[in-house]
DNA sequence: ATCCAAATACTCGGATCCGAGCGATAGGAG
DNA sequence: CTCCTATCGCTCGGATCCGAGTATTTGGAT
């Protein structure tokens, strides 16, 4: 019943990192800007305080290891983290755990699709539309993204955009009917219980 | 491009505590049974400590207010709350506003697609098949709450598990695709940099 | 009567997150 | 030669989150 949890270093953000020193040293600020660069920080929340903690985190676990500390000018020194055993075999189980068992998760969508009633049936369809409409635009945007990467890489590596495509088509799809079942009345607006302001609250 | 975060109370949480407040006034351990036999902690997160949190900062945020502290035994006081006139306001606004524009979300999976390569093409057909098994039985698990539910309330109520439904779907959709692309070598796994140790590693 | 399991109701402190800074330097405009 | 801005690279501290723990009581089973 459990989620996955217990888990020595919980961050996505770690995967990322994990990731990424699979293929070559790095100090945290280039692996910002390669995460930002190849546009995973679609998949991956890249916030600089939370690097520099995952960082941290994954080096206690001996995941990856200090390198070096280099000094260009006099700027801040850079550490230039490299993976570690260790931290090899962590990465395959950790991304092999996330694929087996789904997490528990709460888009916040889902949470105000519970409420949808409160908008009222006007306001319900108001905001969908706009929702539909921003959904499209950002479609329409990875797509392009997609169609672009789409030449320059084996498609392995483009599968996740195709799959947050998907997801974000069944969205849209949904959305489009609901939309068309509260113009037709066919998804009826029970009578708000305005009036029971002094209800007994029976159950 | 800001996402919406500069929200007084942030926590999605607080917008399960204004939608059963506007029900009827409760105290915040009844929110969590509630919550719970509603079946409203699949979308959202339902934790004790953040409960107390979120309904102390709806508090101060004058959304809601306490109207009674009554003891039943010698157990610890239950402080009941209610919603405010403000509170009803901010609530649909909350709503209204989580409808329209898409948050930002990062959800594991996608995350872990992201390096699917890491797992080979029989370890990543080997997980993707357990999780299309959970995922399976979890829709089946979410089908029977509906079904269930269907007969007594008003579908407007159910609509968000609907929308969990479609999603789940579509996830299991794309799952199935992709182990029978990868089985029939139509989604090809290029040769992992393994030896590339030494590498100059270019651009 | 007695004892244990479950329910009631909340608190606490550590872990985590993350945006707003901060100091430095390189590059170009004037 | 000077200034200004953009980039580099990181730190800090407040905000948030949340599980484990506490203490009491009710309701059976024995």
């Amino acid at each position: 019943m459990g989620s996955s949890s217990r888990r020595k270093v919980s961050n996505a953000l770690g995967l990322a990192v994990l990731g990424l020193l699979m293929e070559s040293p790095l100090h945290p600020h280039a692996m910002a800007a390669t995460l930002r660069e190849r546009g995973m920080d679609r998949a991956f929340k890249v916030s600089t305080g939370s690097l520099y903690d995952v960082v941290r985190a994954l080096e206690r676990a001996g995941w990856i290891e200090a390198r070096e500390t280099v000094r260009v000018g006099a700027r801040p020194e850079r550490t230039v983290y490299q993976h570690t055993a260790v931290g090899r075999e962590e990465f395959v189980r950790w991304v092999d755990e996330l694929i087996r068992v789904p997490a528990d998760e709460y888009p916040r969508f889902l949470s105000a699709v519970s409420y949808l009633g409160a908008l009222g049936p006007d306001g319900a369809v108001a905001a969908l539309r706009e929702r539909a409409e921003r959904v499209r635009a950002s479609l329409e945007e990875i797509r392009r993204a997609h169609r672009e990467a789409a030449g320059q890489v084996p498609r392995l590596f483009v599968v996740e955009v195709e799959y947050a495509l998907r997801m974000d088509e069944a969205e849209l799809g949904w959305i489009e009917e609901i939309i068309g079942e509260i113009e037709t009345g066919r998804l009826a607006w029970p009578a708000p219980p305005e009036s029971e302001q002094a209800d007994e609250g029976g159950r």
